[in-house]
DNA sequence: TACCAGGAGAAAA
DNA sequence: TTTTCTCATGGT
């Protein structure tokens, strides 16, 4: 019996010329907006389901508090923990997540052990923490670790299902596959794809009718 | 007032 | 195995 098709199998011409037309609009991002890789570790905790305006609240909160640091985190109480990070909202649910992925951290030896490993013993160890699903472990290999690893969210999801690339609700891992499948395993290109898709789904041209002027144009989901 | 925002895990069907 | 529920705040 011949096996089933893959569910996504694109073209590594298709998503070239999709980045390079998303990098031509909105050129190279500042992405992701971290001072430190710890910082991305957290921030990758505390965006699960929430606005990043929020998340940068929560931050700063933390770093007034001298509880953005590993040790910090480990040492804080709870509630201590959870106050601080109450603007990203579920701060309870994600007071344990940070303490979860800082206790496996520091049980690797801090970060700067931990990136020493090699890529599939980091993606394995982060999946098996309490709260760290796919997309928040390759938010922190990708842009934490610089690890050739594609970020997979809902706005890649809406991107590939307005531009006929994919249904949309493939399995997560079958979106990564295909990604990684296609394109060189290049860390820049993969950081600045997720972050021009990203800027691309907040920008006002994907809620216009009708885009002439988006080099996306006339493939621009605006104008479907 | 209602809805949405860069998820993930647990419980229920 | 798949679907639904829960966690929670702040902006629009």
């Amino acid at each position: 019996m011949a096996g089933r098709a893959p569910l996504f199998n694109p073209s590594a011409e298709a998503l070239t010329a999709l980045y390079a037309a998303l990098l031509a609009r909105y050129g190279r991002q500042p992405w992701w907006p971290a001072e430190t890789p710890f910082e991305v570790v957290v921030g990758a905790v505390l965006t699960q389901n929430a606005a990043w305006t929020n998340v940068e609240k929560a931050i700063a909160r933390l770093r007034s508090r001298d509880l953005l640091s590993l040790d910090a985190v480990l040492a804080a109480e709870h509630d201590a923990l959870a106050d601080a990070i109450r603007p990203s909202g579920y701060f309870n649910v994600k007071a344990r997540r940070l303490r979860s992925v800082c206790a496996f951290l520091d049980d690797a030896g801090g970060m700067q052990r931990f990136a020493r490993r090699d890529l599939a013993t980091q993606r394995s160890g982060l999946l098996a923490v309490h709260g760290i699903g796919p997309e928040t472990a390759d938010d922190i290999l990708l842009y934490a670790l610089d690890r050739p690893v594609f970020v997979i969210d809902v706005y890649t999801r809406r991107l590939l299902q307005r531009y006929r690339l994919a249904r949309g609700d493939e399995p997560y891992e079958v979106l990564r596959a295909g990604f990684e499948a296609a394109l060189a395993a290049d860390v820049d290109l993969y950081q600045q794809f997720h972050a021009l898709i990203v800027v691309h789904a907040k920008a006002a041209c994907r809620k216009t009718p009708l885009c002439p002027t988006c080099v996306l144009a006339p493939a621009c989901p605006g104008g479907r």
